[in-house]
DNA sequence: TATAACTGCTTACC
DNA sequence: ACTGGTAAGCAGTTATG
């Protein structure tokens, strides 16, 4: 096997985890995994200081160490463990502790001062966060890296839902902490157990490290290597820092002039991408094409960047006008027809870094390089969307609208040439078509050919479903193809709801499209399951993920925020509930099995089957009347246009 | 008192 | 310190007949 990059630079390291009193912040114990497999465990036993002589002395041992967020203190927001407050008056209140530490390292600085020890940890502040480091030696927060957008989409494809380590650890290396336990439970635990939950963070720490034959770092390092920002930094910052330093670079060498364009930095939203109203139906034979890395595309083939729109030297050449028609700029917040140039003269920076990319893209793919080709999919694919950040130091919407205005643009363009060959269109989302009945395989290559010839865009076959049922709202549809059934968008996949409607709607879907057979049955039970009692309360759990302190939220009377203050959550976290009966138990919602509100519950399995059920034809209100459920009402977007029931080929 | 319209939020798609 | 917009559904509030 293949030494990853990353171990050459690391050498030997560490992975390290502190468990700590949450109140008093003493040390309580610490663990060690290195990556060549030597394991250590340290506990409060006697005394403090004994642990953290030995923590030092384990962290002096090795240039590099990893952790789990444990080198910056991100929100000073405790509120001391009480429920009573949570409200906007918490400043004020006594239990608030301004400077929490929430970090490994902050730990241990604070408790190496508090004891008055010398300390190996360096801390420094930048407005409410506060960072530690230990001098001379190298330190990487996983966290940090795990925690990165591009990391949960493009690498790990959502997989995990909050960034917390077991949450990650699950997803996947399919195990998570000591027997599924928190930090609140590790003084009821005994000594040895005690030992082998501190160390199992370690040891996840580590394996996460490794994942995918160090995956993730490796691809941080090619990160690093293309833009000339170190391996650290490079771990714990973002595509708005690593466009911007090859923009910086650019810059210094002459390549490209200073931004000239100024914006108020308001972070007024642009007009985005193009989403064609759905034909509701069941269809068969239907092919999905798909417009190749569109955005780049676009941004190649029309100059686009912060050095080229409305450049000083274009403005009054006719040629420099974005020739497009009326339509494409309806709704646009940055750009007009006769307010937009382009360059004529130079090629922007943004396109030559693209197009040297996409080159170097394909070398590293034919090299059998991973890590270097999917560094530059992240920074290729990330590319357009930073000018659209408010932060970024090359902010310019201009730009980001007109990206997405050539997409829809091209889009459009798309559609034309696909109903000409006689294609019917049932869809289309961005950069995708859903041709129906495509009269032969040649008219579809003939289709690929004009979009290159006319559009200079490469069209690819996504996909070629057997079976489709297109809802009539966007994002929503199942396809069946090769014996894989994929469900897209709809409501009962969602994370949100609860595991006895989800199980129920996967198999409803599984027996309609996949099984051929009735589904009224399975969901006649599961309703009569459900009214029983009888369902498991576990499979009844929903929960959502908090997208700020409770605290924190503009409406404070969002069901997030009030279930999220009830239970004394923190932002990022997951809270479970039980859906409960407002008038009966006061509370839309309850931690209380026995609040559960089962009507509720009906209610939400119906809506997420019916209207599946109403396009293959089952009797939808008279099922719903059976069901004592309200049916809901949808809009229609068929245009007059004929269902089919055609056999599947 | 009932319902529509609206806002805010989470989750998903691209 | 932080890549973007589009869109669905739900809880909860406010306007309206």
């Amino acid at each position: 096997m293949k030494l990853p990059k990353v171990c050459q630079i690391l050498g030997e390291y560490v992975a390290f985890d502190f468990e700590w009193d949450n109140t008093t912040h003493i040390m309580l114990a610490a663990s060690f995994v290195n990556n060549l497999g030597s394991k250590k465990v340290y506990l409060n036993s006697h005394s403090e200081i004994a642990l953290l002589e030995n923590i030092k002395a384990e962290l002096l041992e090795y240039s590099w160490s990893i952790g789990w967020n444990s080198n910056t203190s991100f929100e000073n927001n405790n509120n001391g463990g009480t429920s009573n407050g949570g409200n906007l008056n918490d400043i004020a209140n006594d239990n608030f502790i301004a400077d929490d530490v929430q970090c490994d390292l902050g730990v241990l600085y604070e408790r190496c001062e508090t004891n008055g020890i010398d300390n190996i940890i360096f801390k420094s502040q930048k407005g409410s966060r506060a960072y530690y480091s230990i001098p001379g030696l190298y330190h990487i927060d996983l966290y940090q890296v795990y925690n990165k957008q591009m990391v949960q989409n493009t690498i790990y494809n959502r997989a995990y839902r909050t960034h917390k380590l077991d949450d990650v650890s699950k997803a996947l290396l399919r195990h998570g902490k000591f027997k599924g336990l928190g930090g609140k439970d590790f003084l009821k635990l005994s000594i040895k157990d005690r030992k082998k939950y501190s160390l199992r963070d370690s040891e996840l720490v580590m394996e996460l490290s490794k994942h995918s034959n160090f995956e993730v770092l490796d691809a941080m390092l090619a990160i690093s290597e293309i833009t000339g920002l170190d391996f650290e930094r490079v771990c714990r910052t973002n595509l708005t820092t690593w466009w911007g330093v090859l923009f910086d670079q650019m810059i210094q060498n002459g390549e490209c002039p200073e931004p000239f364009n100024t914006f108020d930095r308001e972070s007024v939203k642009y007009k985005g991408a193009l989403v064609l109203d759905p034909k509701q139906g069941l269809y068969h034979n239907t092919v999905v094409v798909d417009a190749a890395s569109l955005y780049p595309t676009v941004s190649i083939h029309s100059n686009l960047s912060f050095d080229t729109v409305n450049c000083k030297c274009c403005k009054n050449n006719s040629r420099a006008k974005v020739k497009l028609n009326d339509t494409f700029f309806k709704g646009c917040k940055f750009i007009s027809k006769n307010k937009c140039w382009i360059c004529q003269k130079r090629e922007g920076a943004f396109p030559k870094k693209l197009k040297i990319f996409r080159h170097e893209r394909l070398q590293q793919k034919k090299l059998g390089n991973g890590a270097k080709q999917l560094a530059l999919k992240i920074l290729i694919n990330g590319g357009y969307g930073v000018f659209g950040h408010t932060k970024f130091s090359y902010y310019n919407p201009m730009v980001a609208e007109l990206v997405t205005t050539y997409g829809r643009y091209t889009l459009t363009k798309m559609q034309d040439i696909a109903k000409k060959l006689g294609f019917h269109i049932i869809y289309g989302d961005t950069d995708s078509l859903f041709l129906n009945n495509p009269p032969s395989k040649i008219t579809l290559s003939k289709f690929q050919k004009l979009c290159k010839e006319k559009l200079d865009i490469e069209n690819e076959e996504k996909n070629t479903y057997n079976t489709l049922i297109l809802s009539a709202g966007k994002k929503h549809y199942i396809g069946y193809e090769n014996g894989l059934v994929a469900i897209v968008g709809y409501e009962g996949k969602k994370n949100d709801r609860c595991e006895f409607v989800k199980e129920t709607f996967n198999g409803l879907i599984n027996s309609i499209i996949k099984n051929n057979t009735n589904p009224i049955p399975a969901l006649e039970k599961a309703m009569y399951t459900l009214e029983s009692g009888k369902v498991d309360p576990k499979l009844l759990k929903k929960s959502i993920r908090l997208g700020q302190n409770p605290k924190d939220y503009k409406s404070q009377t969002c069901q997030a925020a009030k279930i999220g203050r009830a239970v004394g959550a923190k932002k990022g976290e997951l809270v479970e509930y039980f859906d409960s009966n407002i008038k009966k138990t006061g509370r839309s919602w309850s931690k209380n099995y026995r609040h559960i509100d089962i009507s509720k519950y009906k209610q939400s399995l119906w809506n997420s089957v019916s209207e599946v059920l109403e396009i293959t034809k089952y009797p939808v209100n008279e099922l719903a009347e059976k069901f004592d459920v309200r049916t809901i009402k949808r809009k229609n977007n068929n245009d007059g246009h004929v269902m089919q029931n055609l056999p599947a080929v």
